[in-house]
RNA sequence: GGUGCGUUAGUUCAGUAGGUUAGAAUACAUGCCUGUCACGCAUGGGGUCACGAGUUCGAGUCUCGUACGCACCGCCA
């Protein structure tokens, strides 16, 4: 037996027994005639003391221990003279008789502490060592434990986990496949799921009336830190429901997740914004609600009551209103104008009006408007005496709504709004079905082609197919889609329809999903699901800002392994095998 | 496909206006130290300043290019 407790388990009450542990060198610490060692395993750390007087052989031995070697020690469970506080076994101490070195470790590339020297790079490299840092494994333990939580919740329920495959064919629809080559049936391919969404559909069809699967999805665009080319998505589907159910039986599972892993108990229904309302109330469809500051239209307070032409000439002026900040300096308001100037957010300026203790208004466009009526802006925004109004204002709707979601969101961080401890849910409702493509100069589904039209839209497929509403729906957090779905078209003619619509030929829809047609003519129920990103979930609980680091062996920005060195190339005889012929860019 | 920032000791970083022998902390090694726990003290080793080209009497420092990393835009049904 290795051994007989780990290194995070023994306590005051073990004092006197003879015990056996094994583990990592975190430390040693050589004090003359003393050394302290810290033993570590993913349990805790335990203190090791070896005493020349006692033992001079043993302690020369523990006097050679480096970092990170392996070893395993018999000892016996002794009271502290002094106790460390900041650990759980700080009471105690192991008094060792025994010292085995079970293996030796090179000095670790950066220091294995929360604490650590190494950056990103180098850890992502030792990712293996990097884990054995308590901070990082910890992440993996709530991952674990929120798996855990989901199959309680949902098995309670009677949901059945069935696993899909990961080879099936690919579809043009979405995000770019992950291809992989057929080797007993040359020239062709398979593609890794960028979702089970079909498949899932088709359990539905079976009668598997609630299912759920937690489950990799692969998608072959840019990284971003909240975005990995595999990732895992809590993926659910249920038969014979409505909008109303399904959002019944996820916000209940959301609600379980926070109170069991986070001690939170979210008692109120979530807020429910149509996603016309979001987009004009906070410029986004995943709105951060953990603070008001949300959008007023000013245009009938400013376009045409004034000289300046910026206004009079856009279609869209909205201000939001910060609190407090009418004692921002000139240059901090530079910095703000800095920020919406930047090519990724690409406003062409910033106007900003003070609000006076004594409730005059100071703006930098006093000398196009009367003081009247700057103080019908400052009216229209609801601003109290020591609040800052910031305006933006453009030619395109959207775009300066998204441009005014930016400087929302920075006024929310400068203000110290977006508490990573708060959490602020709700489903944005209403989804348009389609947005247009000016790259493909086609309608595209937003959701995906699976997705039911809200029934009292379905008339307008034929006349007005840009203003159909979908039977959608997102759960957002604190500014992040969590999780999505939507009720999915069980009539294949409705369906038919659909992929019309986003222009697919009838031999084409045939070809690409005939499958899923041919299924829906034997029986299909009325269905509908949703799915929840796990990576993103564990990432919020733990308050990361990547979900790398809830991830055990992530990619790198380039969507590289650079501990395994993956992609790289590989041998012309499986090449030859697989009847590839490979032509790489110049 | 694009934008921004970065690349200097094992590691994390500093490096002034372009000018002598490139620094700090930490890690590592050696020695001292019998109650430390981020132990302490002393000494020491450790650098192709990412790579390539250019400007210059002279480049870690300025310019251009390349590679790599991070963040973001596009993209992500």
């Amino acid at each position: 037996m290795y051994r007989t407790h780990t290194c995070g388990e023994l306590r005051i009450e073990h004092v006197g027994q003879t015990v056996t542990l094994a583990g990592w060198v975190q430390r040693t610490r050589k004090m003359g005639g003393m050394t302290f060692v810290d033993l570590r395993d993913r349990y805790g750390i335990t203190q090791l003391v070896f005493n020349e007087e006692v033992n001079a052989p043993l302690c020369e031995q523990a006097n050679k221990l480096g970092r990170e070697y392996v070893i395993q020690v018999v000892g016996t469970v002794n009271e502290r003279y002094s106790k460390n506080k900041n650990l759980p076994t700080g009471d105690i101490e192991i008094i060792v008789s025994e010292l085995n070195q079970l293996n030796a470790s090179e000095v670790p590339p950066f220091t294995i502490e929360d604490q650590s020297d190494g950056g990103d790079d180098l850890r992502m490299k030792y990712r293996y060592l990097d884990l054995r840092r308590s901070c990082v494994r910890k992440n993996l333990e709530l991952r674990h434990r929120m798996c855990i939580e989901v199959r309680n919740y949902l098995s309670n329920l009677g949901f059945l986990e069935v696993e899909t495959p990961m080879l099936i064919g690919s579809t043009p629809e979405g995000a770019r496949d992950f291809v992989v080559p057929s080797r007993m049936n040359p020239g062709q391919f398979y593609a890794l799921p960028q979702s089970p969404q079909t498949l899932k559909q088709l359990l539905m069809v079976a009668g598997f009336d609630r299912y759920f699967q937690i489950v990799k999805c692969f998608r072959d665009e840019d990284l971003r830190a909240d975005r990995q080319p595999e990732f895992t998505q809590i993926d659910c589907e249920m038969s014979f429901v409505t909008q109303e159910d399904i959002i019944q039986t996820f916000e209940g599972m959301a609600k379980h997740l926070f109170k069991t892993l986070r001690g939170v108990e979210l008692n109120e229904p979530f807020l429910r914004l149509p996603w016309a309302e979001a987009m004009r109330r906070f410029g986004s469809d995943k709105p951060d609600m953990r603070f008001g500051m949300e959008f007023v239209e000013l245009m009938d307070v400013l376009k045409g009551t004034g000289e300046f032409g910026v206004f009079n000439d856009a279609t869209y002026i909205g201000g939001i209103c910060a609190e407090g900040c009418a004692v921002y300096t000139r240059k901090q308001i530079d910095q703000l104008t800095d920020f919406v100037r930047r090519p990724q957010i690409g406003a062409k300026g910033l106007v900003y009006a003070r609000v006076g203790d004594d409730g005059s208004v100071k703006s930098s466009v006093d000398k196009f408007y009367s003081e009247d009526v700057l103080l019908k802006l400052k009216e229209k925004m609801d601003a109290k005496p020591g609040d800052l109004i910031l305006i933006l204002s453009g030619d395109d709707t959207q775009k300066t709504r998204k441009q005014l979601c930016e400087l929302r969101l920075e006024m929310g961080e400068r203000l110290g709004l977006r508490d990573k401890n708060k959490f602020a849910l709700l489903w944005v409702t209403e989804f348009p079905m389609f947005e247009w493509s000016d790259e493909e100069q086609r309608l595209m589904a937003m959701h995906h082609p699976f997705t039911h039209p809200m029934d009292e839209d379905i008339p307008m497929l034929d006349t007005d197919p840009a203003a159909v509403r979908a039977d959608a729906y997102d759960m957002v957090c604190n500014g992040i889609e969590v999780g999505g779905g939507s009720i999915r078209i069980h009539d294949p003619k409705l369906q038919a329809k659909m992929f019309e619509i986003l222009g697919f030929t009838p031999e084409r829809a045939q070809e690409q999903f005939g499958f899923l047609m041919n299924a829906f003519k034997y029986g299909a129920p009325p269905h509908g699901g949703l799915a929840y990103g796990l990576d993103r979930w564990v990432s919020i609980f733990a308050g990361l800002d990547s979900i790398r680091d809830c991830i055990a062996f992530p990619k790198n920005n380039s969507g590289r392994d650079v501990m395994l060195d993956a992609p790289a190339a590989i041998e012309q005889k499986q090449l030859d095998e697989l009847c590839l012929d490979l032509r790489l860019p110049q």
